[in-house]
DNA sequence: CCAATTTAGTTGCAAATGAAACTAATTCCA
DNA sequence: TGGAATTAGTTTCATTTGCAACTAAATTGG
């Protein structure tokens, strides 16, 4: 390396593309949910998002839809949508908060846990062919940097 | 740190979701993308797609709506009708290619040029912010990691 | 050479999406 | 208290998306 760190743009005001970091995580965002996609969707015929509120069920229920929401970043029409499918196939079953009757607490039923722990090996498989390229030292860092992105995305997006 | 690197899996075969890779990264570029469309969308009435086209050309042409769609991960029918769009709005031009007459070369127009000068400030702002989290030797470490992320990501999108 | 295959890009159609408006329940505070 | 403002979630509607099938041009190989 000789002059230092990058910067996303040239002196003529352009934007240099493939060192922006907001287009490189898009593209790689993309592919990976891409492959993931493929590999429950034909199988389980689960739309991106209903597994990841399924995901979401799987690790913190019971949620609210809204909770699901915002752990996803996903817009909560498209949450409701998706909830409502599920509740429609039978891999989630909704009881009423009982403190709040807006509200409704989301779990994984029986055939949701079934399916869901058959998907998860899938997931977790994609996820080390992919961290297989770096070290654990650089796993580490990996997460730690992502951990600084993320507070500060998540300020960005409510400005 | 006490216990080595973080593994996305519990014992009992449930995914943590907040430790696993493709999970981070989604929720992190939506929130990225969405900030950032907020910029662009209202102020100039592009669509992400469109902005993402107009970006490669800016960076690239001329370019064939493929290689657009190579660059930015994105379908080639969303593209496609991107490109539509910014030629009926009078953002870019199409020129024939003459090598290969199924192929378009795509550029720029001059009022697509002022535009694109107007909306790399603020993307290059939104990037500043993002990593203003992050020290000049992490942003080259982080450089280094989805570099190493994204050729394998390449792969994995294929198989 | 030219028929068979591949590649660039578009279109039809059904499904996914999201902003805005809405319903219903809750909280806030005068 | 009780009406105003907030919050959870749904529905409406116009737009976006993407698979599959298509057209047109280029390449391949027999």
């Amino acid at each position: 390396m000789s002059a230092g760190e990058k910067i996303a743009a040239k002196a003529d005001g352009r934007l240099v593309l493939e060192d922006f970091l907001p287009y490189r995580l898009s593209v790689l965002t993309n592919r990976i949910s891409h492959a993931l996609a493929r590999e429950y969707g034909a199988r389980f015929g689960l739309s991106i998002a209903e597994w990841r509120v399924m995901a979401v069920l799987g690790r913190f229920a019971p949620a609210s839809a809204n909770e699901v929401s915002e752990r996803t970043a996903m817009d909560k029409v498209r949450v409701s949508r998706a909830v409502a499918r599920l509740k429609r196939s039978g891999l989630i079953v909704a009881a009423t908060d009982k403190a709040d009757r807006r509200r409704s607490a989301l779990r994984l039923s029986a055939p949701g846990k079934r399916t869901y722990r058959r998907i998860v090996p899938l997931a977790l498989g994609l996820e080390a062919e992919l961290i297989g390229a770096l070290t654990p030292t650089e796993r580490t860092t990996l997460d730690g940097l992502l951990a600084k992105l993320h507070a500060r995305a998540e300020v960005l997006d409510r400005g």
